[in-house]
DNA sequence: ATTTACTATATTGCAATACATAATAGTATG
DNA sequence: CATACTATTATGTATTGCAATATAGTAAAT
């Protein structure tokens, strides 16, 4: 799949999945797999990414299956943030797509 | 708009451009920037890409109110790209879709 | 007439960003 | 001990943004 078509996706993918409820990184990398085809480096990077923008906070919690996980919850400001994108993606898309018609 | 939206995409639009006739770089850009916000060094950029990859050919010809005209020409090579590639994008639209839904 | 400025056209260099790949490391379990 | 689960980091690559340069006509100003 073409690498470059993810750029700027792949965030958006990541925050969504954070609507609803909390997960941890292995987690969203299974999730996002099943998809996209992506690698635990690169969901990784995006998870930093986020959390150092303040999209996102982050605890941990034992797991009874292995190492302790880090679970990745949507602040207010990431959930106005993936609002606003989703937005401009659409609109991308559309204009994208008169291009491509 | 996010940048990284239109990586990938905007090769795409440009050889879209060229399928029905030749278009020179400047009108490219024009044609694009209607849409998408790209500036010219990015579209020269391209546009050497998808020559060097053997996508287009190009050929000089003067014009009436400035410097000679570059114009690109699609090649079968160039065109079957596009065919495959517009595939690939429809396909990951799909499947980015369900993630973002 | 000559200079000036502006539009049309093409090109290039450097910086920034995001994804790929691969390697490392720690914990629990069979 | 091997394996599955979980997290992290380093290095490389590709694409776009921005800004600067260059050249040829055309129109405007002096």
């Amino acid at each position: 799949m073409n690498t470059q078509f993810k750029k700027g996706v792949l965030d958006l993918c990541v925050l969504n999945q954070l609507v609803r409820e909390d997960r941890y990184g292995y987690e969203l990398t299974e999730l996002i797999s099943k998809e996209l085809e992506v690698t635990a480096g690169t969901l990784y990077l995006i998870l930093k990414r986020i959390k150092d923008d303040g999209y996102v906070t982050t605890y941990l919690q034992e797991s009874d299956s292995g190492p302790a996980r880090k679970y990745y919850h949507l602040t207010e400001k990431g959930r106005d943030y993936l609002h606003q994108q989703k937005a401009e993606w659409l609109e991308f898309l559309e204009k994208a797509g008169k291009l491509l018609a």
